[in-house]
DNA sequence: TAAGTTAAAGTCAATCAAGGTCAAAGCGGG
DNA sequence: CCCGCTTTGACCTTGATTGACTTTAACTTA
């Protein structure tokens, strides 16, 4: 398990850990020629593993002295925080987003790794009987009661 | 008896217990063409030999880097335990006895409070898309998928 | 200060690299 | 001969990589 992509990820994720601050801020071309890949590949990282569905926001300027910003929503156990997650399931959600939100559900330790495990489990099941809409809607029904389930304590 | 199926298998096995982890990561295409064989027959010899009823659990990933997970569950107790529900479970379960199922393991303390809200919470979601049959059958699917992963450890 | 230059970052489609599925053909023992 | 397990291959889906082209911002200079 080593594309180019995972290990910018976790470079990515390492820097946000050890930041002081919530959020980082990086040179495209900088980390692309660490990683002796192309720019666009940072890009490819950042929509498929920062997304706002994995709890990241991402900001950025370009021409000189350009940059882009990592900023880590903090996902703590406050008043809504099952609303505001539902809220950002919605009616339906790729299997992608969902093991993404599972993934932060877990690194910010909201959810246990046995938890984690689970709701993926389900969010993994092969439904084979199902088309994808429905697919993607289930998902998010299922989702969405784990969530609610699991945090309303 | 020696098809490659066989020959697979043994090599398999032989890596996991070589291995440090209780899991290995491999990849399709390089395992079938040092057994020569198509890639797909990979997938038979998982399904056929490494399948949950075998005490293994199977990931993959696609793509560039991609690879297939074998994870070796331990041989304990709790491993046949989930074999033996699994088997219980079998093809479809009615809502009723997948919650008699769920608050005996929270009484054996096998699962958490919280696991059993959230086992019971997907299993009690209203699938409102789906017809009776279907619909246990999908319960039976989703509550095998969950008691696994929550007793892999 | 407007115009031109340079230094970023963004987009998108093509291509490559896996693994998944399924049905049909092959084969071996009873 | 038949049944069930094995083998094969065509086709599918998903994920990663690359590069040409575009857009935006800052800097420089006349």
């Amino acid at each position: 398990m080593s594309n180019i992509s995972d290990l910018i990820e976790q470079y990515l994720k390492k820097l946000l850990k050890d930041s002081l601050e919530d959020y980082i801020e990086i040179q495209r071309s900088k980390v692309a020629s660490y990683f002796n890949c192309v720019p666009s590949q940072i890009n490819y990282v950042l929509t498929t593993r920062f997304s706002t569905g994995h709890g990241y926001i991402v900001e950025s300027r370009r021409g000189g002295g350009g940059f882009i910003r990592i900023i880590k929503l903090p996902l703590d156990r406050r008043v809504n925080l099952v609303l505001d997650i539902c809220d950002l399931i919605g009616e339906s959600i790729s299997r992608v987003d969902a093991m993404g939100l599972i993934n932060r559900l877990r690194e910010e330790e909201v959810i246990t790794q046995r938890e984690k495990r689970l709701m993926c489990a389900v969010i993994d099941s092969k439904l084979r009987y199902l088309e994808m809409p429905v697919h993607n809607q289930l998902r998010a029904l299922l989702l969405k009661a784990m969530v609610t389930a699991v945090l309303k304590e």
